[in-house]
DNA sequence: CATGGGCCTTCCAGTGACGGGAAGGTCAAG
DNA sequence: CTTGACCTTCCCGTCACTGGAAGGCCCATG
């Protein structure tokens, strides 16, 4: 039952998260790491899981507000996986929706690109096109 | 040669942006209406010709400085395609990094809807994950 | 002539998720 | 005693807007 006690430039390296922005989840209630006699604050094992969870939870492109969601449910002992499963799923459909986003800009610019000589005259059907110019039959 | 006049209400809904975005444009640099002699603003064909431009461009995820650049190429006669094209092609690449991230996230994260029960048990490979445990071999 | 409604103006603040940097406190080593 | 590596808080900047407040302009109606 040892618990570990680091200063905040340790747990971000063990955490591998940039020392601000541990102060920032802790300035959003994501963490309350304790404070030293100094004012330093504290982390312990506890703590360090809650920052790889959130290390790892962002890396999916979790939003801060999904973290604080599932940093509930983690530690409730209680919870229904379904909850999770649903925050989880609409995450998913968030990232299929920007996915069908950049997909339809890629292939109207791949067009563009593919249409543009690239040479020193000032032609260009990329300009033409943002212009408004409809390309000719 | 005639000239439009057009007030910023009528503007916004001839280009299709909002009038705050407009006036965020003007802000930046990226149009300068005239004024009438009460102080509002004047929108001539020109700048309904770059407002068109910008809202096709920025629909193309195009950076607000991508898009003062290619508004300066738009109006330079004597440019060069090739400035047209690297701009597109540097943002071309910017979406296809973005979604290379995006199809990594997706993937990790459909694995892991896929293996959560969703039931009203605590049981949750998607919080098990998050935490770093390792998934049995 | 007063009033109401629909425009227009500027200015300020907030968004998400931090990052940069200033000004200053703490602590161990040399 | 000083140096240097930490730590603290605080405030501003990012990107591309969006919302809202407070007030001016103009036309039509009563």
């Amino acid at each position: 039952m040892s618990d570990l006690a680091l200063s905040i430039g340790e747990a971000a390296r063990a955490a591998h998260l940039p020392a601000k922005t541990i102060r920032y989840y802790e300035e959003i209630g994501l963490i309350t790491p304790r404070r030293d006699a100094n004012g330093y604050r504290v982390f312990r094992t506890a703590d360090l899981h809650r920052l790889t969870f959130l290390g790892r939870a962002r890396s999916l492109g979790f939003t801060i507000e999904d973290c604080r969601s599932l940093l509930t449910l983690y530690a409730d002992q209680s919870r229904a996986s379904a909850e999770v499963k649903a925050i989880a799923r609409a995450h998913l459909e968030r990232i299929d929706a920007k996915m069908a986003e950049l997909s339809a800009m890629r292939a109207t610019l791949d067009t563009l690109v593919q249409s543009c000589a690239g040479d020193d005259r000032p032609d260009c059907p990329i300009l033409q096109d943002l212009a408004g110019v409809q390309p000719e039959a």
